[in-house]
DNA sequence: ACCTGAACACCGTTCAAGT
DNA sequence: ACCTGAACACCGTTCAAGT
């Protein structure tokens, strides 16, 4: 796969392209050394562009945020297609729960900034998001089908419930046997 | 209850009280409002002091805040006196956690601000919640005591689901109604 | 078509000068 | 002892001028 255009439509001008690239790749360094909240003035200036360069390509923060978890987000949708295909609905849930947990740890504070991209219509955070939240929900239908899950649980809840516990553990700095062990307590209640 | 002063030694200057109790005035509309991260500058100027001047009193934020708490804070204390004279450990503790999930929604990003409190020494705001998780603490204690609860489960580990449960139900504007079936659901796994 | 960088508004924080 | 408000640094955001 090669890498990403602004657009679906149309391919970039080199130079443009070239300074995207940049962007994107200082932005997801800078978030996973600084968070998600770290200066954009800084980032821009770290890829050799000026502020309105980086504004031009990502005229909201979410929207870089987005394009620097692209990586990470490939590597879930490899998960996805395994874990749906699973014979084992209860485990296949367990799996996603956690990786789900992990992926929205890999930047500080982007649990905060994918809860309030889904506040807003058309945040291309949330977008990004919907491969993710469309997993959950056919996995939970697939645990309830098989009964190892309450039927009065929505993909929503559980989706709220693993950000809510990624939240918690990336605030009180725990590792990743923490996290997994949280997610357990937390997520107990829907069997 | 009179007024709070500033240290617990000497009284203020006249003055310098009025002040201080004006500045936790606005403050605590302010926080009401916008949330916990509004403005320092926008409460000094509404409660006519200088920036210097609410600085002197709160060095930090999160000072502001303990102090803008201070009437809700008040308020648990006496819930948690009857609560830990309940005879029925079991429901103590629901009503305890569902009593503090919503004063963790008095504000808003009040849940954040709590959550970073409790990685600083000393933070005024991590004392002001001092008297919640030594409850929170009891509680646990009585209810694993009546077997009613696991015995593998730490008071912070239900401290922080409770906290996260509010982050979450704040970040979706969820309804009272909502916080409570959330809570139920994330805190099932104790059992 | 895209980039640059100056410019503006806003906010946190400090501190010299005042009373 | 306390207050004031100017000053500084920093950041997000816009836009006129360039290529």
């Amino acid at each position: 796969m090669g890498t990403a255009t602004a657009t679906a439509s149309r391919p970039m001008r080199a130079d443009a392209q070239r300074n995207y690239d940049r962007i994107v790749q200082v932005a997801s360094d800078a978030f996973a050394e600084r968070g998600v909240l770290t200066s954009l003035d800084d980032i821009a200036c770290r890829a050799g562009v000026g502020p309105g360069t980086l504004y031009r390509h990502f005229p909201t923060r979410d929207g870089l945020i987005a394009a620097a978890l692209g990586g990470s987000l490939d590597k879930l949708a490899g998960l996805s297609e395994s874990l749906t295909a699973s014979d084992d609905p209860g485990a296949a849930l367990d799996d996603w729960m956690l990786a789900l947990a992990e992926h929205l740890r890999t930047y500080d504070n982007l649990p905060e900034s994918i809860a309030e991209a889904f506040r807003v219509d058309d945040s291309p955070l949330r977008n990004s998001c919907r491969p993710l939240t469309n997993t959950t929900s056919v996995l939970v239908d697939r645990a309830k089908k098989a009964g190892v899950i309450r039927h009065d649980v929505d993909y929503r809840d559980l989706f709220a419930l693993v950000s809510s516990v990624a939240w918690a553990s990336q605030r009180r700095g725990d590792s990743d046997a923490d996290l997994k062990r949280m997610l357990a307590l937390a997520t107990g209640g829907i069997r």
